[in-house]
DNA sequence: TCTAATTTGGAATATTCGTTCCGTATAGTT
DNA sequence: AACTATACGGAACGAATATTCCAAATTAGA
């Protein structure tokens, strides 16, 4: 019949950002292998059947979680990018933030997709991609904001900007890795000034 | 009895140093929780009894494997540091001696201490002892080196010795989870560039 | 050759895992 | 109010997990 498919009744009861939230919170601390169904659900607050009906499967629960948590992520950084601001002092404001929530949120288990480029990024085709997109993207802003930085006269740059865009990418997953390897404050602050003199 | 004691039949039948690095290549490419004991089993040729003998736990087993990779890799820094050359140099080839490895070695899945950073820093203590251990002992060397290399006018640093042997310590930590993020061969040489351009 | 320490193979166990399934409750449309 | 597609709770399943255990094989010294 193809009026059945007119009729919606009971739509869903949950909030999915909601859950996706929580999702990520889960596999952050402990991975994708070492998170069970039980931790999700009961963090999730899902029912079973929930969980199997809406997002399939575990694997696939968690490669939603990685979007999800690269587009949170990614309106972050939009948010940043427009304050009334040059490039470079969104530059510096965005590695003042990171290394802010490193330092203050020891317990929070580095970064999910950092985390998931260790752990799965070469035994998940599909993890991968996400990853290597979240590059791409923070890469292209950041050549956004380099470039700008140089047409505002703000640095000089004797090399091609992209190759900047990814040095300052590659300090950035650094940071996230030295927080998980017990470095403080003034460590992820002293590497935070080397890397932006090199602008100059 | 005390005669017992100097009975000594049956010595151990295979290379402890062979089953870590069996057992590291494995750990390496499906982390500790993706792992279990029979993949561990066919790629050490261990039999399950002398696993549990030997090595007590797979928990165990996992954390003697992180002291084996830490020093395997101190020898290779130490047979660098035996060269006839300058801190500089001993530094450009560290790193060019990464890249290689990270690009000819894809399938090498990035560095297993960083895996254990990100998979098992905050859920098991010891494991992040050693990775801790190891960043100050690298950082300990790379200190070693640039204070040579000014030593010898090769470079000039306008801070704290301390502080760019962090923020070497740090780009390294990023090249390997670059090039786990899909960074290949010329973004990887952009990187240590621009980092090795700091020194001066 | 005999002996004792140790390795080894493989069965056995108890958990935990991810996943499926079914009956019931629920909410939106008609 | 009735209908229907969906969400829900929880039992149930099989596969995989780490670990233990015991009898048999093996080896180096006495």
């Amino acid at each position: 019949m193809i009026s059945k498919i007119l009729t919606m009744p009971k739509s869903k009861q949950f909030d999915k950002n909601k859950v996706l939230l929580a999702a990520s919170e889960v596999f952050h601390s402990n991975g994708y292998n070492g998170t069970s169904i039980d931790q999700l659900l009961t963090a999730t607050g899902l029912s079973r059947s929930s969980l199997y009906d809406s997002f399939k499967d575990k694997h696939n629960l968690y490669l939603e979680t990685l979007e999800f948590y690269k587009t949170s992520r990614a309106e972050q950084l939009d948010k940043l990018d427009e304050k009334d601001l040059n490039g470079l002092q969104k530059i510096e404001m965005m590695f003042s933030e990171v290394t802010k929530h490193l330092v203050n949120h020891p317990n929070d288990n580095g970064c999910l997709l950092v985390n998931a480029a260790a752990e799965m990024s070469k035994q998940c085709f599909k993890t991968a991609q996400v990853i290597c997109n979240n590059k791409d993207d923070v890469q292209d802003l950041l050549t956004t904001w380099l470039t700008d930085a140089q047409d505002k006269k703000a640095i000089k740059l004797s090399k091609p900007v992209k190759v900047y865009s990814q040095f300052l990418y590659n300090t950035l997953l650094g940071l996230r890795v030295m927080s998980q390897s017990g470095a403080g404050k003034t460590e992820l602050n002293n590497v935070v000034k080397v890397a932006l003199e090199s602008l100059r």
